[in-house]
DNA sequence: CCATGTACCTGAAGGC
DNA sequence: TGCCTTCAGGTACATG
């Protein structure tokens, strides 16, 4: 599921093969992330936006198979396959993504949060903090998947309320939100399933997945098995001895 | 404000 | 072998 670090991944690696390609009447110009989106920003304003939702994949001059929904072109004849297997990505050609009413209703990235704005929102939320984690309006690019490793780097009970975290968890979940995403990105993110990055590499993340997909499997730091709970319908992987607060 | 349910979609996995 | 059910997950939207 392409969240924060697989759709840095992607920019990343596309900024070095498709900038100053022609598209189309366009020119690329540059490409940018917000949150889980990608942009792709051209000449005279224009942007292709994306979202890969949970399957989707952007892949530079990859071959086309049963789930390519659309093959961008390029004057030189390179190109980029968007693929979906289960067809919730979706991409839009738009002037002014900035307007765009998906791109505005995202909260800070969460590469760029200040611990005070962690502080002063969870202050006033009385919802689990997992479900705040994966709230996009308050802050962008977390998924299931970081969700749950955040909250195990900080030693902190997904169920627990935002609210009632102490002063000192919260420092932990802020660097522990910086931590474990920047890891990720060196990574090249985590294939957990459909994933793979531009090139059609997976990322190798998942070698350090402490709790996500662990279920029933002894903790990494204290040998408790690994629990497996429903928040807000998501799955949710945790110690029950080592976040218990 | 918060939680829950439903929809979108496909393929894998498990039960019988 | 094969049919049926369940599950996975990001987000919008409707409903308690």
């Amino acid at each position: 599921m392409p969240e924060l670090p697989e759709v840095e991944t992607i920019k990343n690696q596309l900024k070095e093969k498709i900038i100053g390609k022609k598209i189309g009447k366009f020119f690329v110009k540059e490409v940018e992330r917000r949150g889980k989106m990608l942009i792709i920003k051209l000449t005279k304003q224009k942007s292709l936006v994306f979202h890969l939702k949970m399957t989707g994949q952007l892949i530079y001059q990859g071959t086309k198979n049963k789930h390519t929904r659309k093959v961008f072109k390029f004057n030189d004849g390179s190109c980029l396959l968007f693929n979906d297997l289960r067809k919730f990505g979706w991409f839009k050609f738009v002037k002014d993504f900035e307007e765009m009413k998906e791109i505005k209703g995202l909260g800070p990235d969460a590469l760029l949060i200040k611990e005070k704005y962690l502080r002063d929102g969870l202050q006033r939320r009385k919802t689990k903090i997992k479900a705040l984690l994966l709230d996009q309006k308050f802050i962008s690019g977390i998924g299931n998947i970081y969700a749950d490793e955040i909250l195990f780097e900080a030693r902190i009970d997904p169920r627990k309320r935002a609210s009632n975290l102490t002063f000192f968890e919260i420092s932990s979940l802020y660097e522990a939100i910086k931590k474990i995403l920047k890891k990720a990105i060196q990574q090249r993110g985590s294939s957990a399933k459909d994933y793979l990055d531009a090139f059609g590499k997976e990322g190798a993340y998942l070698e350090f997945h402490k709790v996500y997909q662990k279920t029933g499997k002894p903790c990494f730091v204290c040998k408790t098995n690994i629990q497996r709970v429903k928040i807000n319908q998501r799955s949710t992987h945790f110690c029950p001895t080592c976040q218990n607060n």
